[in-house]
DNA sequence: ACTTTTGTTGACAACGTTGTCAATCAATGG
DNA sequence: CCATTGATTGACAACGTTGTCAACAAAAGT
């Protein structure tokens, strides 16, 4: 009634415990013949390799770890989700590790968890993924990794990544505002420790630009990823003297505290205020009006990652390894909802 | 420059493998001089246990697992990260198993995730900690675990657990509705798989008990945790004849669905209608207006799950399977906030 | 026919740790 | 001073697997 182990399968099929290995590994080199009867052996045993010793014998480990430090639950659970469909689809185990991005340890926290638990690499999500001394370190440490960050554009700087566009989407959330006709748009920026925040920025900038809107500074607030800031922002907003007619927030966080500061001043959404978020959190479809955002599929960009890891894991050839093998870009996708209509006519006003 | 063993800090302090060995594990029957030589060494040349060595030699392991089946990404992380709080003060690590409840080989998978991981033990979320098959599949089986429960009481059935009580929190939801004035209150069922729909039915139902209102049926309408399903039944409250004043949906996000509803309809809350939710998801305090819940602390209940399961695979007498040997009941409180208020007069209206 | 190649298999050591047990040492009691 | 105890230490095997290498058999080339 123990668990059964290598030993007793190849008792079984009376063969040596390396040719069972072999068949568990699918190696070539094993008759068809042998490669059946193993297999029936481990089938009828309910034999299951044990990943201790396995990664405690083989160099290779069979387990990733996904490092974040994000108060957003749904991004952390979009993140897990997606890491997780790939390490089960290519037989590998998985380590969360929340962690403190602002510890000074955190590089040596690191790799300390690759080392004790035998990982076989990481795949860091913002804001870690963005500090290049953490980066550089991992490296160091010949510590595989691969990168979640925001950028317009492949880095180029040697390390792998998974990179999304978040000035190109808000460029098209800001772009969708100005073709409702609105010319006072707020923006409130998110943390400053995550890279998205100026890259969201910049795309709202460069809209404005193009569509030949001069940037008010009193319209941009700093804060932080949160609801409580889009709230403390939107007041500070609407107590301006020519109040904005729309309000970009940095996320859907901040999107919801901008509509509840709107509803507790009375303020109707969208005909007195138009409202954008950004991610597609499940809060953006269930807040009433539902909120126009863009959509981040995060857990595909997280599946896609942590394949991206395993590509480099692999000896170059192998087909992951080819399919996976270069930096990816992905772009959010304009979601329009009801938290955004035209601008009232200056006249109604 | 390779990760340095035992072996190596064993040659720098000059001692054997074992002397080691037991300073690493805090064995008595070390001469504290020589202790002190071993952590120096270790200290210097950074050595770090390797897990998969040590739970392939002993057959105590080093990791526990937590197994859930639960689309609402908040009670998840509540639930790792309490996990997690508890694992890391006991120096052990986390696997974390999102499953499908309803899959019939569950059971095999979970004893198979334990075998091939060398798990010391499972925490079993809801749904799968209420079937009764399942816990009894893994008892045979010899897998420790602890259960996360709905139960009003200790089910006493001989299996480890902590239990919540559901029932009297939405006792005291219904109490506080009624005691607002409210006598037509609706209740929004959540999903029949997880025990605590039920009783939170219970809840609802023996306040109206106790204070003389009888149980109309009409306000009384299935479906399943989820925003959707608020939305939906609160659409077929509005149509009744006789309209609840006051909405009590089984969680959060049904109460969400319920606020939605409210606001497409032009009913105003909570002047005209009062809500009230359902385990104090980030989501209840940030809706517009926030709602009155009942605030489950989901992080310590798993916390202390964990140290229970823990505390199980203690030898007896230790501190900590002393500390968490019982079966701990916790009951969620009563947070009201402003989607409830005093019923309007019945000659207003 | 005989050598060479290719394919299949197994014996053995090794990964880094802990359990067992015996050896050594200091201290205690006679 | 010697026997006895108890504390401290180390040699060795073992956990379950895979890497290395050699043995062997079958197929191919000469």
């Amino acid at each position: 009634m123990k668990t059964p182990t290598i030993r007793d399968v190849a008792q079984r099929a009376k063969v040596s415990l390396k040719t069972v290995s072999r068949v568990i590994n699918n190696e070539p080199s094993v008759r068809a013949n042998t490669r059946e009867r193993v297999q029936r052996a481990i089938e009828t045993l309910g034999y299951l390799p044990d990943l201790s010793a396995r990664s405690l014998r083989s160099a290779t480990s069979y387990a990733l770890g996904v490092v974040y430090d994000n108060p957003n639950a749904y991004y952390v659970i979009s993140v897990q989700n997606g890491v997780l469909s790939a390490c089960r689809e290519q037989g590998f185990g998985l380590q969360i590790h929340p962690c403190d991005s602002s510890s000074p340890r955190l590089a040596e926290e690191l790799r300390d968890l690759v080392r004790r638990s035998r990982l076989a690499g990481l795949v860091v999500a913002p804001p870690m993924s963005e500090r290049m001394e953490l980066v550089r370190y991992l490296a160091a440490n010949k510590i595989p990794f691969v990168r979640i960050l925001s950028a317009a554009e492949d880095p180029a700087d040697g390390y792998p990544c998974v990179y999304v566009d978040d000035r190109d989407a808000a460029y098209e959330i800001t772009e969708h505002l100005i073709q409702l006709g609105h010319q006072r748009i707020g923006f409130l920026w998110g943390g400053v420790s995550h890279r998205s925040s100026p890259e969201r920025f910049k795309g709202y900038e460069s809209a404005l630009k193009d569509y030949g809107i001069p940037l008010d500074k009193k319209l941009v607030i700093p804060g932080d990823y949160s609801f409580d800031d889009g709230f403390r922002g939107a007041r500070r907003l609407f107590a301006l003297r020519d109040r904005p007619t729309a309000i970009f927030g940095s996320n859907d966080e901040i999107a919801a505290g901008v509509l509840a500061a709107a509803k507790s001043c009375g303020i109707d959404v969208p005909y007195e205020l138009s409202i954008a978020g950004f991610e597609d959190s499940p809060f953006s479809k269930q807040s009433w009006p539902a909120l126009t955002t863009a959509k981040q599929n995060t857990e595909e960009i997280a599946r896609h990652a942590a394949l991206r890891l395993i590509a480099e894991l692999r000896p170059p050839g192998d087909a992951i390894a080819a399919a996976y093998a270069k930096n990816e870009g992905f772009s959010p996708q304009l979601v329009i909802r009801d938290s955004t209509a035209r601008a009232r006519l200056p006249a109604a006003d």
